[in-house]
DNA sequence: CTCCATTATTGATCTAGATCAACGTGCCTT
DNA sequence: AAGGCACGTTGATCTAGATCAATAATGGAG
């Protein structure tokens, strides 16, 4: 307890009420009381190097976890060993709902880079939730959040040829880190090729050639994990597949 | 208001407390008064046909639905008019909560045969479920579990071959339906082939030369919708599609 | 009952993308 | 700064399963 003042200053910065991702976060829309009571049930400050783990298949569910910093691969494993990423997560994003079913997390979180997250204890959540009605529906909106985002790439792997389903991987990456504050057109993935071939059902090599091919169409320069976009539009129309009736929509309905 | 009897009658048999759905749907766990509460704010008894809508893409969230009886698949559709399934219902799940984000739904829910389901109105059940610890609870966990399904459907697709596809499809709707109290080895499938391929980002041709291959090989009898499964052991085997090193686990970790 | 439309089965061919193989390139260690 | 190694790219080949095509079976509508 010697550094007293050292935790005094980076909790204050900490602080929900303070945080750049407030309005993409747990927090959103709550009101400064509320917010409070939310801020001190959560445990700040918990750093994650690269490669560790944030929660394992099997573990039992004690915390959900708000990204602050930094970004998570989620992954499912088969029995014969095999690894298949269910999502990559940013800041603001809130991590092990997957575990409320059953209580056990059903997904490992593993962090493709030092990170940093808020504990969140979740039967404290959960009871805080009652109290405040924003809390609650917050909650309820996030999780199914993500079922969406589930079902949107449940939709790319069943029907989507490749190229569809990077340059979508691609724009939804471009779009996620914007609202983070970065630029649309220029980022860095913190994931490697063998992750994103993973979500996307597809080989390594196929997002390599891919990835050459956009370069070569100029809609993109690649620099090893550096994407700059040049063509966002023409990425656009890549990513939505039109496979020949799309504008004017003629269609089927069963 | 003439046949107020019937009409009686049948809100009797309806009632949550009766229901043999009761310990899989919503209100499983909930205290006698509790229920009570719960069910005053359901309305009861809608009826949908076969192929008509339950909701559609882009209707405002209204209400969450807790089927009674039939099946239902839901569906988004592309900008081209493609439709991709998402998930078969079962009598005593929930659907609707996909709307809960953006206050809007994003999947279309089609009744697979004439079905019943209870509308519940979702802004009385949210708050309902702030009084009610466990009808909170209980909507997470039924909002995580249908995250960790689509998870593992994205298992299956990204990765899975064809075989492996097929046979988690029928597992699992055999453990669903033995849930529901029909028998575990044999039963409807109350969707069409077509829906089938399409859940499972495949062709109806290979659908048809599995099922047909299934057969011969002993697996189980096909009759049109009407499936038996003669050998449960074995097609589990092939559902885990142990490639090689399945049973000692001699895997990797990144 | 008959007709037509939808749904299902089976066979023949074709192709997107996997797999196999070889080689570059950047990064971490000592 | 040299070596080793995981990661990435590019090319050649192969195959699971799509697509195309033809033919049943089923089931509603009148």
């Amino acid at each position: 307890m010697t550094d007293n003042q050292v935790i005094k200053l980076s909790e204050l910065k900490s602080h929900c009420q303070n945080c750049s991702l407030y309005d993409l976060c747990l927090p959103m829309g709550l009101e400064s009381g509320d917010l409070d009571r939310l801020d001190n049930v959560i445990k700040r400050r918990q750093s994650i190097n690269k490669n560790n783990f944030l929660f394992r298949i099997g573990e039992n569910l004690k915390s959900v976890y708000a990204i602050r910093s930094g970004s998570f691969k989620t992954y499912l494993t088969n029995p014969d060993g095999t690894e298949q990423i269910v999502g990559f997560s940013l800041p603001g994003e809130l991590l092990g709902m997957d575990a409320i079913s059953e209580n056990q997390h059903t997904v490992t979180a593993k962090a493709l880079e030092t990170s940093n997250v808020c504990e969140i204890p979740f039967e404290r959540l959960e009871t805080l939730a009652r109290d405040i009605p924003n809390l609650q529906h917050q909650l309820l909106r996030l999780m199914s959040k993500e079922i969406q985002q589930d079902q949107n790439l449940m939709l790319l792997l069943a029907q989507m040829p490749a190229e569809t389903r990077l340059a979508s991987f691609l724009l939804g990456m471009s779009e996620r880190l914007n609202k983070r504050g970065y630029a649309a057109n220029e980022f860095n993935l913190s994931m490697s090729r063998g992750d994103i071939a993973n979500l996307l059902g597809m080989a390594v090599e196929t997002i390599s050639r891919l990835l050459s091919h956009f370069q070569d169409d100029g809609l993109l320069i690649v620099e090893r994990k550096h994407i700059t976009i040049l063509n966002l539009d023409e990425l656009r129309k890549l990513a939505t597949h039109c496979s020949s009736n799309c504008p004017s929509g003629s269609s089927q309905a069963s």
